[in-house]
DNA sequence: AGCACGCCGACT
DNA sequence: GTCGGCGTGCTC
């Protein structure tokens, strides 16, 4: 009796439960059982494969975040399936991370996990549909069931999108319920692993003849099949067998052997069936093994001077703010540290936005570091994306230069990151969650791991500099260009002036057409600045007022003229052009304002020998169209590049000597508190793309209707630090950051009266708490209504300083929750944007 | 997020 | 009378 209560309470003890991230938006953990052979093998980190909700075969990938032996009491915990890692995948640090960007942006920990882990590495089942082949009462069919079944008898399995886009306008789902119902089709989970290694197939000689006497004796026996002959002696001169037998092991890629001719294709089928040479399959590396050519860079003293001031202050402060102009050569002193670190034998990450994240800056990196570095951009497809995380893991990159989402790496021993052009607000995750800041979220990681961030901008954001100011964060300035090269002239050009004088010539000033006139005649080019795509941003009738607005959002409809379309740039809509007026049949329906389209379209007119391109969202949506645009840029006989804020980073052309600026007054007053900081960086950073020349000064035409604008007098003198001082003390004065941390809720409905409501309520509930002067709103957005819903926002700033934010987040999401289980305010939804920008 | 269960209008 | 619409609530 004894014995065996001892045992049962063993067995107990030895049933083990795990806490599992599951990639689905829900607040909690999920607790599932450890079968009994996983019990000594499962490990904190390590995916494991779990059957969730109640249909039969749905499974998740999860990630295991806590392991322990207590029995949920309030239900019955499922198995596990399997477990995917012997290794964790997911190193503590990260955990430690998910957790704490769920608790500060305000989401829940499976969707850091869903955003964090790229999707080769999460398994999920997805439903397939399979005609049953045993089905015979076709008479009971209805056409719909009847066409749908007939697609199903001509493929394998198809999951039901694949369906939906086979079959017109069927409502796949239900007549596919019918036709289980009938049984004449089969559903079942296809679980599929997502990254699959990529494969060579090689050739080695067989172990056999890397002795001398039994190669010259197959030698000799090939004497009368020349060909095989060939063959042998061709792989001989690539691979000196005798004098290097691992490299034979190593073998040899099968194509170099029979590239040029057919014929010793068959010759070596035989020698292979023969067993003189043998087959075998090597995982490769999608990424190229590039090796170092550079073994060190060379600072100019200036860089010199910047790189060991940032050392020096590193000693007392984590993080260091390189404030260094356009062009004064960042590259070189982030170069410069990055060696340093992995010197010193720890890792390091380098960021940068998106679109400055260019093939010019990748290759000059991996001259510096070689194969040691790891790239994680978006373009990369999915199995590229795994290899870089495993890389990271298992130390082969020491180093990797990334976007924003490579802040998950699985780092655990970072010795510096770097965030360039930090103020850049593509850092900011947007949409979905998590609504995370990259630099912030660096600044964490460092703190954990001890671990230094160094920030570059040539225009820091107002943040960043008030800490800098304040002493919380290093500063290291850099203000002198690299080599002979000079800032470019800025001009402004009064096109309110131009305009009464009648000088305009469309959207062009003057001034800005001769000086495009003088570039082309010298032979160099000139780059276009306007933010803003399509052809125009809205069309109106001449006589009754009539605008392009988009049925679903409130918005205008832009035209675009090459694709022939209205289109809504908020929900994607797209109508097709009236050639009357839709309400009163006029014909005189102009296009409104102007985007990259027209301003192309008019320099063609304008310029007809000139050779124009365009880059924005629209000609760049392709797999390589942005390289493929630069390049034309760099080494065809481009005149003139028109484009949207894609232009301003990252593109150093030698022979752009002129930037043309339109509309500057709409970057400046947009209505919005950053829009002077905004335009002042947008501005400052196109400036930069002219005069990268050393010989000649290069040329900025900003046109504007007021040149008055203390910003743009900011603009020309490249005076930051008086922007700074200006913005700040707005800033102080209204109550935003830097003085403020800010949440922006925002509330959607599909009813107006509804969405006001659920707003209105959340908004004083807040304010009974925070009081009135930290809850600004509800207000509606600058767009009201987006894909047919309704939004209103409610902002919250808190002052920096002694207050506990985590109590105050815990406190809004207490009260979104009590507004969300309301059953008078069904179907809202409430989406907390933590430092929104 | 899915996905199933469950309660009210247009069809045999 | 049912079929199927989507609103509601749960998932270890």
């Amino acid at each position: 009796m004894l014995e065996l209560t001892y045992y049962h309470s063993n067995e107990e003890e030895l049933t083990f439960f795990a806490e599992l991230i599951l990639p689905i938006p829900v607040p909690k953990l999920f607790t599932y059982r450890v079968p009994r052979e996983l019990v000594d093998i499962i490990k904190i980190g390590a995916r494991v494969i779990v059957p969730f909700g109640k249909k039969q075969g749905k499974v998740f990938t999860a990630v295991v975040a806590g392991l322990h032996n207590t029995p949920p009491s309030q239900y019955q915990a499922r198995y596990i399936l399997e477990l995917l890692d012997e290794y964790p995948l997911v190193t503590g640090y990260q955990l430690e991370l998910f957790r704490w960007i769920s608790d500060y942006y305000m989401c829940c920990i499976g969707e850091v996990m869903n955003i964090a882990l790229p999707s080769g590495l999460k398994i999920s089942s997805q439903s397939k549909v399979q005609y049953n082949p045993d089905f015979d009462h076709k008479e009971l069919l209805t056409n719909s069931e009847e066409e749908l079944l007939e697609e199903l008898k001509n493929h394998p399995a198809l999951s039901y999108d694949e369906l939906g886009r086979l079959v017109g306008d069927i409502n796949v789902p239900s007549v596919i319920k019918s036709l289980v119902g009938k049984k004449a089709v089969i559903i079942f989970e296809e679980v599929r692993e997502k990254y699959t290694p990529k494969m060579v197939r090689k050739i080695r000689l067989h172990t056999d003849y890397e002795d001398q006497t039994q190669l010259m004796m197959l030698i000799h026996r090939l004497e009368k099949l020349p060909k095989q002959q060939e063959v042998v002696m061709r792989y001989l001169s690539h691979i000196p067998v005798q004098r290097n037998p691992e490299l034979n092991q190593k073998g040899l890629d099968k194509g170099i052997l029979n590239q040029d001719d057919e014929l010793s294709q068959s010759s070596l089928q035989t020698l292979i069936k023969n067993k003189v040479f043998e087959t075998f399959d090597v995982i490769q590396p999608r990424f190229s093994e590039m090796q170092a050519t550079q073994a060190e860079i060379k600072l100019t003293d200036a860089q010199q001077l910047a790189a060991t001031q940032i050392m020096t202050q590193f000693e007392q402060q984590h993080v260091v703010l390189l404030h260094g102009i356009t062009g004064s050569g960042k590259t070189e002193v982030y170069i410069h540290l990055i060696q340093q670190a992995l010197d010193g034998g720890s890792q390091a990450l380098y960021l940068l936005p998106e679109i400055a994240l260019t093939t010019q800056i990748v290759v000059r990196l991996q001259k510096v570091f070689g194969d040691k570095m790891g790239i994680y951009h978006s373009k990369f497809s999915d199995n590229e994306r795994v290899e870089v995380w495993k890389g990271v893991l298992s130390g082969k990159y020491q180093f990797v230069v990334g976007v924003r989402s490579a802040v998950f790496l699985p780092f655990d021993n970072l010795g510096l990151i770097i965030v360039d052009e930090e103020h850049e607000t593509s850092y900011k995750q947007h949409d979905p969650a998590p609504r995370y800041h990259a630099r912030d979220v660096a600044i964490m990681i460092a703190h954990w791991q001890q671990a230094k961030v160094l920030l570059g901008s040539a225009t820091p954001s107002i943040e960043t500099y008030y800490l800098a100011q304040q002493g919380r964060y290093g500063l290291v300035e850099l203000f002198q260009r690299y080599g002979a090269a000079t800032l470019p002239e800025i001009i402004l050009v009064d096109t309110k002036q131009e305009k009464k004088q009648k000088t305009m010539k469309n959207e062009f000033s003057s001034a800005l057409l001769q000086a495009l006139e003088m570039n082309m005649e010298r032979k160099e080019q000139s780059i276009l600045f306007q933010n803003r795509r399509g052809y125009s941003p809205y069309l109106q009738c001449e006589d009754c007022d009539w605008t392009s607005e988009c049925p679903n959002c409130a918005v205008s409809l832009t035209y675009h003229q090459r694709a022939a379309e209205l289109r809504c740039h908020y929900c994607g809509h797209k109508e097709e052009v009236p050639r009357l007026c839709p309400t009163c049949g006029s014909t005189k329906v102009r296009t409104m304002g102007y985007g990259t389209e027209k301003l192309e379209d008019q320099l063609q007119i304008i310029f007809p020998n000139a050779r124009t391109l365009r880059m924005d969202l629209d000609t760049t949506r392709a797999k390589n169209a942005y390289q493929q645009i630069i390049q034309e840029f760099e080494q065809g006989d481009i005149d003139m590049l028109v484009g949207t804020q894609m232009i301003t980073k990252g593109l150093d052309f030698d022979k752009v000597s002129l930037v043309g600026i339109f509309d500057a007054d709409r970057l400046i007053h947009f209505p919005e508190f950053r829009a002077t900081e905004r335009a002042f960086q947008m501005i400052t950073q196109v400036s930069g793309r002219a005069g990268r020349r050393g010989d000649r000064q290069g040329k900025v035409l900003i046109q504007t209707s007021n040149p008055q604008q203390s910003i743009l007098q900011k603009v020309i003198n490249g005076d930051y630090k008086g922007l700074y001082t200006e913005e700040l003390l707005e800033r102080e004065q209204y109550s935003y950051p830097p003085f403020t941390r800010l949440i922006k809720l925002t509330v959607r409905h599909f009813e107006q009266a509804i969405c006001r409501q659920a707003a209105e309520r959340l908004a004083a509930e807040l304010t009974d708490r925070l009081g009135s002067t930290r809850v600004l709103g509800p207000e509606e957005p600058l767009v009201e209504r987006i894909r047919n819903q309704f939004l209103f926002d409610i902002m919250i700033k808190i002052e920096r300083g002694p207050v506990n934010m985590k109590a105050v987040k815990a406190f809004i999401q207490d009260r979104i929750n009590d507004i969300l289980t309301d059953k008078g305010l069904r179907q809202v939804s409430i989406v907390a944007d933590v430092d929104c920008m």
